[in-house]
DNA sequence: GTCTATACCCGGATAGAC
DNA sequence: GTCTATCCGGGTATAGAC
């Protein structure tokens, strides 16, 4: 392993335990045994750290979901698990400031593809869970819900709309 | 109108017009008429202006909703509407950094009562619609849909899940 | 209640010696 | 490829004159 992906690494354990806001240039190169300017030696700036981690988060989340298991519960439990077990990677991998221009084309669409074939194809469906999933998943990080919520119930109430008999008539062949 | 009342609504112009990044002590003062310093005989610290947009935003969107007709199709509508006008309160009231202690209390369940009722009283519906509704406004406002997506028909579908004739047993009698 | 001046943080990034 | 020194910007907040 080389020093540039020794160093993503560090920023992404920095990033797992202080969030985005001490993700800072001084703060890795700390970490990584030198001064900040050094890393410019390394990486042009900071958003292309930002970027790398990213694809990894991305990576991260799209390799989860592939090994979840057929089914939209088993998908929903494996977004929401690997949310919850890295909230700022997911945040990084969900938020507005994705660097699409730097992300390598294809990583989206990888990551949405077990959920696609989950609703048997119907992109709008697909959209409306990935959404509900997106959702529930920030709601519950930003602690918008009762600690007594019983969120497993809410999440189960939600999937099961989307299993319903009639409302997969997408898929009638 | 009183002077704190003035600023609170310059400060909400200014998070319209620059999001949250625009939101500082300086720049509300320049708006105002006066040197960043001069804000603080008006109010403690930053947090507590803050908390004021955050409860006009909350009241915004729950008034939004409460005027909506019955229906969760119209619910969800209004939802969209009023989050896609105002970005950036949207972002305010939903984010991690809500100055709950701040809030009156039950505000944020007269948000919820409109919803609460359109699921038939399902907290668990009642949680997973709202996560959708989140999700979809988040997805839709960070540009994480291609810009050619029908959205609207991935609210339709999304309402559609819970709105199926099944999925509403909890409403029997 | 306004001002000036200022203190004290933080951040990203660059120049140039070695 | 590392360092020191530095620049530039940002921010919240305080002290004290008026």
């Amino acid at each position: 392993m080389n020093r540039r992906e020794q160093i993503i690494e560090i920023a992404e354990d920095l990033l797992d335990r202080h969030g985005p806001e001490g993700l800072s240039m001084r703060a890795i190169a700390e970490r990584a045994g030198m001064r900040a300017p050094s890393l410019y030696k390394h990486f042009p700036d900071k958003a292309t750290i930002e970027a790398a981690l990213q694809e990894r988060a991305l990576r991260g989340l799209a390799a989860s979901l592939s090994r979840a298991g057929d089914g939209l519960g088993a998908l929903g439990a494996a977004y929401r698990g690997w949310a919850l077990a890295h909230p700022h990677r997911y945040a990084l991998s969900s938020g507005q400031a994705l660097h699409r221009d730097r992300l390598p084309i294809g990583l989206e669409d990888a990551a949405a593809a077990p959920l696609l074939a989950a609703v048997g194809g119907d992109i709008d469906r697909a959209r409306a869970v990935w959404g509900m999933a997106h959702g529930l998943v920030e709601l519950e990080l930003a602690g918008r819900f009762p600690s007594a919520a019983d969120l497993d119930a809410a999440w189960t109430a939600g999937i099961d709309a989307f299993i319903s008999p009639e409302s997969s008539k997408a898929t009638p062949g």
